[in-house]
DNA sequence: GTTGAAAGCGCCCCATT
DNA sequence: AATGGGGCGCTTTCAAC
């Protein structure tokens, strides 16, 4: 596992908030992104506690929203999701971010989407089953009422194991398939 | 759950390998998608399998890949992540992406690099801790023997919920804390 | 694909510090 | 406030079918 060695030494807590997050949380969370099955019992064994200690230490990060979920990752392409890109979104006038937020929830394939400084109102992260359909999506955007224009970078390759974007209930198989 | 329903229709198989992906296995990767700890006997109860063979279509699909694995998800600003960008990368004459992804190993905030389409050769998403760190990260790449320049976007605000990286174990909290 | 049995685990209560 | 132990029911796992 990459780590993030270049933090060592950085503190809890710089915040109002109590913040109750010690070695052993981080620990239980380490554990729990390496393997989300992973038993209490043995995140147990791992970091000196009992199971039941483990339980309640989880459902606390769930609570106070560290942990926000468990989730299945795989890998886009095998699901035939094959293509990928990112696109510039230009908006007319001033963009409400209210109203840019509406525009993205229309449509699935963006599975990212944020604000960005530079030129560009906001920047898109999409998904495609190939060319064509991004083809299909990039326009559908586009005719979007005060979208001015888009510029689209695609993704030839990838340069590091691709941290597979789960959650992403958007690439979810709901009805396609094809494997490899 | 946002589904892919534009996609309604699209068939399994265009390939070559029998890709035995059928509609019980979408059920399946969908539920686990959804919550990577729901016990298999569930998983069986709602799709009409026996847990046993719940287990054995999760093993194959964990072989074949398309499961690549099972990861808790956390919102890296709860680990004291709050800075992200996207910074696109240029090159000294042609950019052998071999090279570029040993470069890329060497900068553990790098979370996402691609090779893209476009002016740039590269597209680095990049997670810091706050704005110092990520100037000290950019500094950092910017003096790797061939990048010739690199243009940064930060990222504002999210306009979706933030599919949250899992898997991303550079965001783990080795040494980071800090809490919401 | 199923069932059945053994081992392990999740989960809840309660005593302990 | 947080941990550990015990008990019961469910889950996992592996056999056999």
């Amino acid at each position: 596992m990459r780590s993030m060695d270049v933090l060592a030494g950085y503190s809890a807590r710089m915040n109002s908030r109590p913040a109750p997050f010690d070695e052993l949380d981080r620990k239980i969370v380490t554990a729990l992104m390496a393997n989300a099955r992973t038993s209490f019992a043995e995140i147990g064994a791992a970091v000196g506690l009992s199971s039941t200690a483990v339980k309640r230490r989880v459902d606390r990060l769930r609570e106070t929203d560290v942990i926000t979920g468990f989730t299945a990752t795989v890998k886009p392409s095998a699901l035939g999701w094959r293509t990928e890109a990112y696109v510039e979104v230009y908006c007319e006038g001033a963009a409400p971010p209210r109203r840019l937020a509406e525009v993205v929830r229309n449509h699935p394939e963006i599975t990212a989407a944020m604000t960005v400084t530079g030129g560009a109102d906001a920047l898109l992260h999409v998904r495609a089953r190939d060319v064509e359909h991004f083809e299909e999506v990039l326009e559908r955007i586009r005719t979007e009422p005060f979208i001015r224009k888009t510029i689209s970078v695609m993704v030839l390759s990838h340069l590091l194991p691709e941290s597979p974007e789960a959650g992403a209930s958007n690439v979810a198989p709901d009805s396609a398939a094809d494997v490899r």
